[in-house]
RNA sequence: GCCCUGGUAGUGUAGUGGCCCAUCAUGUGGCCCUGUCGAGGCCACGACCCGGGUUCAAAUCCCGGCCGGGGCGCCA
């Protein structure tokens, strides 16, 4: 007989036979009667088990301990009895696998766990249905992005992970051992989605795992995140790349709401998605507006920090009742690192660059690059950085570079404020951070 | 890297010097119960992170270590 899941047996005729397979998730023994309760993924059905019909199986059977892998052969019977409006009447339990006891984690018992409970034991954390959806509704986040890019003609690439050198200055790179030679981790793909567009491949993304082995412990960091990055040619400012960056969030949120509301539903989290175009506020005027309502800082150049971004970030849900929306025009003082930032033609001292902010979070980071070499070259050294070591990456920019632009978006940021997760790593299925190196 | 905070049964906790051979819940084991839905009732089991120190007396105070959680810097 085929398996079907807990859903498909509504479909069942009243009696008819069927094999169903999954967790058991509880026994409820009342003595002459009990309820199994087994959860596969699509939900719980209840197998009923009466002891004047199965004689001395029962007491094996309501001993079978919980979150064993059982396989249920029986009939479908219709009833009102329970909020499935099914129960399974057994011909057969097979238990094919048994659970140890004491479970290190309950799967629904009515204690919470801590969080490193949890994830030295996430295989059963991940039993909780909750739990699986925020990671269903990532995959439709991901799916959402997928599409958007096609739909609008890029091509999906895949860069290195491991280099000779990082993106940007050396501090933040893990460290690891090429046969024999030293080589890093890479902490973003920007330098070869650049080198692309040299190639004229135009329009490209891609989705991968980034790292930094920055010694940040909070909610909003781990050392190996999934960055989706995209870049684009022949743009005529930063703008088209914030138009892009807008279309596609927009159409990744719509898409997670089209085909994930169920799920949603239950995890109580209601998507608000935004409409093309989002709002811009420059640098220096969000400075004015953290001024506005108070805020103090004790270094300068004065930046939007964690706190001003919450600040911000309320404001802008106050005023303009918009969960997203970009910060423009960052001052060159402040993109210090970032050497392949173009900067304003009328004003040097500001950049092309912005960041979109999302529930008071930073989300993304993106702008217009500078394509022209001389001009690469001269704010490399103005950072001391010797173009010499750039050499492979430079190369590209003497043979003909058209401008371009592009973007990094934390994925796994964008799963936590999307779902309102209160630690990033609740989106992520084995985080990595400054401690955790397994599971 | 800086700052704050915590480590008590399998899990989550109470306990801030003697009232503690440690509380409660959950779990596990046993018994009762034929319609449970966080089932219920009765009984039992099971723990003070490690190492020093202070004290008549330490889960509790001090020092060191190990391991968590959070904030900040920074960033996606």
């Amino acid at each position: 007989m085929k398996r079907i899941h807990s859903k498909g047996v509504m479909e069942l005729e009243d009696g008819e036979k069927c094999m169903l397979a999954g967790w058991l998730q509880e026994v409820r023994n009342l003595g002459g009667i009990a309820f199994l309760k087994v959860r596969d993924r699509t939900g719980v059905f209840q197998v009923v088990v009466v002891k004047k019909e199965v004689g001395e199986d029962f007491d094996h059977i309501v001993n079978i301990p919980r979150e064993s892998v059982v396989i249920v052969e029986g009939k479908k019977q219709a009833t009102d009895q329970t909020d499935f409006g099914y129960e399974i009447l057994p011909t057969s339990i097979r238990v094919e696998s048994e659970a140890g006891k004491p479970l290190p984690l309950g799967v629904v018992d009515k204690v919470d766990a801590e969080m490193g409970t949890r994830y030295d034991n996430r295989f059963l954390d991940l039993r909780k249905e909750e739990k699986r959806y925020i990671f269903e509704l990532r995959g439709l986040l991901l799916g959402g992005l997928r599409d958007f890019f096609l739909g609008e003609d890029f091509i999906e690439i895949n860069t290195p992970k491991i280099g000779a050198s990082g993106a940007e200055g050396g501090a933040t790179l893990f460290k690891v051992d090429y046969y024999g030679k030293e080589a890093y981790l890479a902490q973003s793909p920007q330098l070869y989605k650049q080198i692309l567009m040299s190639a004229g491949f135009e329009r490209v993304f891609e989705i991968a795992p980034a790292y930094r082995a920055e010694d940040f412990d909070t909610i909003r960091h781990t050392s190996e995140f999934i960055s989706l990055d995209f870049e684009m040619s022949f743009i005529d400012s930063s703008d088209d790349v914030m138009d892009m960056t807008s279309y596609m969030v927009e159409h990744a949120l719509n898409y997670v709401v089209e085909h994930g509301a169920e799920m949603l539903d239950k995890l109580d989290v209601d998507i608000a998605v935004p409409t093309h175009p989002f709002r811009k506020v420059p640098h220096y005027e969000c400075i004015e507006i953290l001024e506005d309502l108070g805020k103090e800082w004790e270094d300068e150049p004065r930046d939007v920090d964690t706190e001003g971004e919450k600040m911000l970030g309320e404001y802008m849900m106050e005023n303009y009742d918009t969960e997203l929306y970009f910060i423009t025009e960052f001052p060159s003082e402040l993109k210090k690192n970032t050497f392949y930032a173009m900067r304003k033609d009328y004003d040097p001292s500001l950049t092309t660059y912005f960041d979109l902010e999302y529930k008071g979070q930073e989300l993304v980071s993106g702008g217009q690059r500078e394509h022209r070499y001389d001009v690469l070259t001269a704010q490399m050294k103005e950072l001391a950085l010797d173009p010499e070591d750039f050499q492979s990456y430079l190369k590209a920019f003497k043979y003909g570079m058209p401008p371009h632009g592009g973007i990094g978006l934390g994925l796994d940021r964008f799963v936590q404020q999307m779902l309102d997760l209160d630690n990033i790593r609740e989106g992520i299925l084995f985080p990595r951070d400054t401690s955790r190196l397994e599971p």
